[in-house]
DNA sequence: TACAAAGTGTAGCCATGGTTACAATATTGT
DNA sequence: ACAATATTGTAACCATGGCTACACTTTGTA
């Protein structure tokens, strides 16, 4: 174990989770897109079980970081980069995913598991899943 | 209302983020203890990289839920249910982090990777990594 | 012993992510 | 056309986890 002087990973941690609500957001609204033609701030707060005002918060923030486009009482659709974020999302949870099935964790836990562990792992850490995919 | 499937996962995930930091403290309190006879405020602030306000916050609330013990101008100690959480976390951790080693990633990348991980991993996933380790 | 340094405490601020309650706007069905 | 319903917005609150600034104890040493 890193005994001394961490306290870089952990400031890692925190700025990861800074950063994991717009990913699930983003990754949400693509897959609401292309699922069903559109995505509302109802359809992501049935999505993550939470209530609308959370989304309409998040949202408008998500929009001042450029990653969203909203208009009031409309849907809402991706910038390029939102666009981008959300591509790179889904790459990396279906990496993860798909590693969790190869060491035998069910359906179920494998994607339960893999919203929590996507935003964690490290470029070298998903090289090696993907490696492992394909040894496999 | 949730409408069909997911939302429950999600919200498993912010529920692990509630007890995150809880894990997060007990572990390190317990090596500080166990490495240096004791465990003060300003360790714990340097341990993390935060300032000692947030520390003392933070530990006043494990404190409030039974997991710390403090006392005014003094080195805190662990409940026993601190204890056992700290035990519970350090030997997720170890796992997690043997597991990535043992995958190919390296020493440095699997101790930062394992602090985000190890919250997110269910014990089911916890017993693939294990059997794998075995395997190996 | 007295004083500077180190460690803690407290007040007050910010952002995030959550809530309920209520107001306003769209949509829909008869 | 218009009332009922669904959706969205807004206000006001809470907890967590950050911070700075400043006050107060302990500790160590000149």
């Amino acid at each position: 174990m890193p005994s001394k002087p961490p306290a870089q990973s952990h400031s890692r941690i925190r700025k990861d989770h800074a950063s994991e609500t717009a990913e699930d957001y983003v990754e949400a609204i693509a897959r609401l897109i292309e699922e069903q033609g559109r995505c509302r701030i109802t359809d992501l707060a049935a999505h993550f079980g939470v209530s609308h005002v959370t989304v309409t918060k998040t949202v408008a923030r998500l929009a001042k970081e450029g990653l969203v486009i909203t208009q009031p009482y409309g849907p809402m659709t991706l910038t390029e980069a939102g666009a981008r974020m959300a591509l790179e999302s889904q790459r990396r949870h279906e990496i993860v995913y798909q590693f969790l099935l190869s060491i035998g964790v069910s359906k179920a836990t494998a994607a339960d598991d893999a919203e929590g562990i996507e935003h964690h792992v490290s470029a070298e850490t998903l090289k090696c899943f993907q490696k492992y995919l394909e040894k496999k």
